[in-house]
DNA sequence: AGAAAATAGTTATTTAATATAATTATTTTA
DNA sequence: TAAAATAATTATATTAAATAACTATTTTCT
């Protein structure tokens, strides 16, 4: 078992550099920041990173049901209540009777939703764009098939416990 | 501004597909796969992942101080301080007086420590070799320095405000 | 057909992680 | 030496995320 050693100009020697050697502990920090910007970007549009998963899904998917949304995102469908109960409170997203079982509902993007949507969709796309500047194509599929990889096989190790 | 694709053959059409293009989305996805898997395995031994990175901290730089610990895993110095007092109360670290600053405590791992904390590092380790198996020594470079680089931009950008 | 089990959505509650604000003691700055 | 900054602490607030219990409906099984 080898353990990969990066030792690039622009990181310093602080006290979490052992634990850098980890692609985890790597992934929390470099999420994190992510996070930061997003969050505050998406705040100015009224909506969060939670929110705005779930409005994508919603737009691209319509008629989606509540619990295949839940599942995509693997999150929880109690959370997602309230979180619709307000998309529907700013006449985002309308909830329809889904047609053959009157337990379910069909989600909806209004044209309202559709708008935002498209607004919070290209403030993700050019924050990506802007922290990606210099990678080329090749490198960011490369990346995003590795990333995919391992979230792939823990999801596959959990699941067959 | 380009778009990566990368169609693989883990990967399903679910309502997230148009999110799958994100680099950021992905990585959410994958840390909380990894979170889930290392959590369970930390706390067979009693620690948390935000725990288990402070013991490494505290292992590998001894005298280190308060301050410079939370600075380094960009915690707030208050969430440290109930962290550091169940460490003192199952001794795996004590606080004693840094000399020449009597506001601050340097940071030194016990004996019971150190080996605790190599336990839960072979745990970490294992459970990393298991899901880049396959991978090679250079792709596993090539993806920490292009997440190292990711972070260290939207920090510089963040901070630079 | 009818009972039992499973599913969709909801409500309320809990847990856990993280952030904020205010306080004391000490050190640094001006 | 007064004012500002820093180290640690305490208490509190915010937030995300998980759990449990409930109703209505659908599916399964014999």
């Amino acid at each position: 078992m080898t353990i990969a050693v990066t030792p690039k100009s622009y990181r310093f020697d602080t006290a979490d550099s052992r634990l850098r050697n980890y692609i985890g502990y790597n992934m929390k920090r470099a999420y994190h920041e992510i996070q930061m910007e997003l969050s505050y970007e998406l705040k100015q549009l009224g909506l969060k990173i939670s929110s705005f998963a779930a409005l994508a899904a919603i737009v691209n998917y319509p008629g989606l049901k509540q619990s295949s949304l839940a599942q995509a995102l693997a999150i929880e469908q109690a959370n997602l209540v309230q979180l619709l109960d307000e998309f529907e409170a700013k006449e985002l997203v309308k909830r329809e009777r889904a047609d053959g079982d009157r337990r379910a509902y069909a989600l909806f993007a209004t044209d309202k939703g559709k708008q935002l949507y498209q607004k919070a969709d290209n403030s993700c796309a050019s924050l990506e764009a802007e922290f990606l500047t210099g990678f080329s194509a090749d490198e960011i599929d490369k990346f995003l098939a590795m990333i995919q990889k391992i979230e792939h096989r823990l999801k596959r190790k959990r699941e067959q416990l």
